[in-house]
This record gives structure tokens, C-alpha cells and sequence, in this order.
DNA sequence: CGCCATTGCTTCAGTTAGTGAAGCAATGTG
DNA sequence: CACATTGCTTCACTAACTGAAGCAATGGCG
């Protein structure tokens, strides 16, 4: 009877990419400019870095960011959004506004519902 | 889960609301007029109970959604989006226009050429 | 009467995702 | 020579989720 099944289902199907722990606020630093895996490191406080490993790396197969590594000592890899990651920021902007909106509003004006 | 380093951050707030695995289809299905527990077991195909239990008494506590209760028996439960619940809507459309471009495109593309 | 179906869960044992600390290669600096 | 650096990996652990089963309470069927 359901129009899609879930395997149809563009929702289910974003929601499948994007719905790891720390993968938006990884999106949301990689659009922001951070590249390099120490940067996306710190400013993912509490991230370990084999939880980011596995993420960038499962980000890599699903197209949404890549990877240039540089043969130098100490070595440099960078991580860049494709253009199928950079549309996933709108997204993000949307998460922005519902947190300023509904998340932080409440500790500004808590009598305000 | 501890802290995030900037919980003044909307985006992790709002993150941190939304990650779990199932919430966002769950939201959407609400969106879509589901209201009861095995309606929404139904449509969410693969959860499993005590999953769906914990989600929901997590987005009440958050007050994402409310809860009504009819002493009848069988029981009947009637779960309802908030105003909160409702503004993340937008970000569930958001996923929907990302699923469709860049998701199912690949899918539809052999068969188009 | 006895049996089954129904709803909205809970309980249990097991698997998968994420954590936190440590370590490693290779080299430039003090 | 010790030390710092980067981009990881390995290990043991915990939290999150799964899948199957079970439960209370009652109405319908035979």
C-alpha cells in the first residue's frame, strides 16, 4: 500500500548517510574550511580518532568527500567536500536554525514557550 | 554521551537531538499522520520494539512529541509532533530533495540512458 | 468454556557502533 | 640523542540497537 518502500524512500536512503554520531558536525567542519584529519580532530572534541577514521572513510566511498594525501613526513592528508557533500549543507543551515530557534532559546528565555 | 565541546553550538544540539538511528524517519512518519505504536513498528520496517519505546520516550522527554493515552482495551497510545516536533520538518524536506537528486538519481540514471 | 488475536509494550541475549588510551613510522628541531 | 609532529591502527571496553519471546487484558469464534 505505502507509496515507497524504505529502500525507495529518499529520506530513508539520506538518512542512512547521515545519521552516524559525529557525520553533520563533520560535514559542517569540512564546509566551514577545516581539511586535515588533527583539524577535524580537535574541533570534533571527544571524536576518537578511529571513529573519524572510519567515518571519513565511509564518507569516501559514498562520494561525499575526498582524499588527497601528500607524501611528505610528517604525512598530509586533506579532505575536501564533492559537490554531492557541499549539497548536504543546506542541511546543516537547517540544523542551525532549529537549534538557535528551539535548542538554545529555551536556556535564553525560559519562560518564553 | 559526554558533553560536546560547544554545546552553545546549534547545529550540535540539534545534532545531538537528531542522530539517533531511527528519529528522523520516526518524525517523518509522525509528520505523515502515523499515531500509534504499531503503525509507526509498521512503517518503520527493521525496528525493533524496545528501540522504538526508547525513541519515543526520549523525543517526549524532549518534547518533540506528546503522548495520549486511552484506557481501552487493547490499549490504544496516540503519539503527536509538538510544535518543536513539527519545526523539523523542513530539515526532513531537506533530506527528501537530497535523496531524490543524489541518491536515487544513480538508480534511475542506467535506465534512462 | 477454551483458544486465538490484538496493542503496547518489557525482558533477554547477542551484535554492531563508538570510546579512550596507547602505540607506530618517519623525520626535522633543539 | 630525546622529543614533537601527523595520520592513523590496535586493543579492551561500553553504549546502542536487534530479534525473538513474553505479558496483561479482553473481545470474537467455535
Amino acid at each position: 500500500m505505502s507509496a515507497l518502500s524504505n529502500s525507495e524512500c529518499p529520506v530513508c536512503r539520506t538518512a542512512e548517510v547521515v545519521c552516524g554520531k559525529w557525520t553533520l558536525l563533520l560535514i559542517r567542519d569540512l564546509a566551514a574550511g577545516s581539511s586535515r584529519f588533527c583539524e577535524l580532530e580537535r574541533s570534533l572534541e571527544g571524536i576518537s580518532p578511529r571513529t573519524l577514521s572510519l567515518r571519513l572513510r565511509a564518507l569516501e566511498e559514498e562520494g561525499i568527500l575526498e582524499r588527497h594525501t601528500y607524501p611528505e613526513v610528517p604525512p598530509r592528508v586533506e579532505y575536501a567536500l564533492t559537490v554531492k557533500g557541499e549539497a548536504l549543507v543546506p542541511l546543516i543551515d537547517d540544523m542551525r536554525r532549529y537549534g538557535t530557534r528551539w535548542l538554545l532559546a529555551d536556556e535564553l528565555e525560559p519562560a518564553a514557550i
